[in-house]
DNA sequence: ACTAATAATCATATCATCATGATCTTATCT
DNA sequence: AGATAAGATCATGATGATATGATTATTAGT
């Protein structure tokens, strides 16, 4: 559905909103706390600067921060930037020409479902995925 | 969403639908006609074959033919032959343990995406696919 | 200016999927 | 029985996604 690097992807942002308030989350402590290759993982946060979902700081003390409030950015922004081709945009039986004009004969089924996706990715919001903050770091919110 | 293979096996499975009135399609002629290389073509035909969807006709004037009706075939069947973990079971964010018990932030509404594209591959048949032709010679369009 | 922390980048290795080529097995036809 | 056409299978190669390791560029603090 998505690729590895993108639920990566999903998995480093919600992290990083989840310590906002902490201040910058270096790729370091990222990797160590998702179980990810450091080097790796970089190049997917550098993907995400580049097309504005997070902040970069450089230097000591620097790190990653979401550059959009997480309730404001949708799943779709992350995965569309690692992978370009979103998930069920391919025509079922691989024809690239198929489309609304000249649909292929599975088209106008799978339209329902590519919705259905498209729709949870433009809703869903990596706030929605932020874990409740447990018994630790209560909030009062609850 | 689906792998490449599996998209190849759709391909295959409504070729041979439609050309079942000939008898047996061979493997060299289907590699022909849809273009694909006819050894792997065989292996896929041959998960097919194993998995009750196709039948395998041997020596001359043998080939592949459809071993249940079209219009009774769905096309997770196929699918489930050749991607044994089918499309969007996964969780999103990658958790193995998600599940109904013990969902991960976005299990909830990823089980309505989910519950889309079950349905879709349980209810889209082959014969929804089959380009149905108004006469085996299908040769009129350019 | 120097040092250290950190992001950014480059080069290479690993691995699964996809594909190819060669060979073996089975069945039909004469 | 022999020849031939076809599926089944094995061994190997190519490709792209994923991962790793080393290096360079940038900034904060002293």
């Amino acid at each position: 559905m998505i690729s590895r690097t993108a639920r990566n992807a999903l998995r480093a942002v919600v992290h990083i909103a989840e310590g906002e308030s902490s201040g910058p989350v270096s790729a370091r402590t990222l990797a160590r706390e998702l179980d990810l290759p450091q080097n790796y993982l970089s190049k997917t946060l550098y993907r995400l600067v580049q097309s504005g979902v997070l902040r970069a700081v450089r230097g000591p003390r620097g790190g990653y921060a979401v550059a959009v409030p997480a309730a404001e950015l949708p799943l779709g922004r992350i995965v569309d930037a690692i992978d370009p081709e979103g998930p069920g945009r391919r025509c079922l039986l691989g024809r690239p020409e198929c489309s609304e004009v000249n649909p292929c004969a599975s088209h106008r089924r799978w339209c329902t479902v590519r919705e259905a996706i498209d729709a949870f990715f433009a809703e869903t919001t990596v706030g929605d995925l932020l874990s409740a903050p447990p018994a630790t770091t209560h909030r009062g919110r609850r």
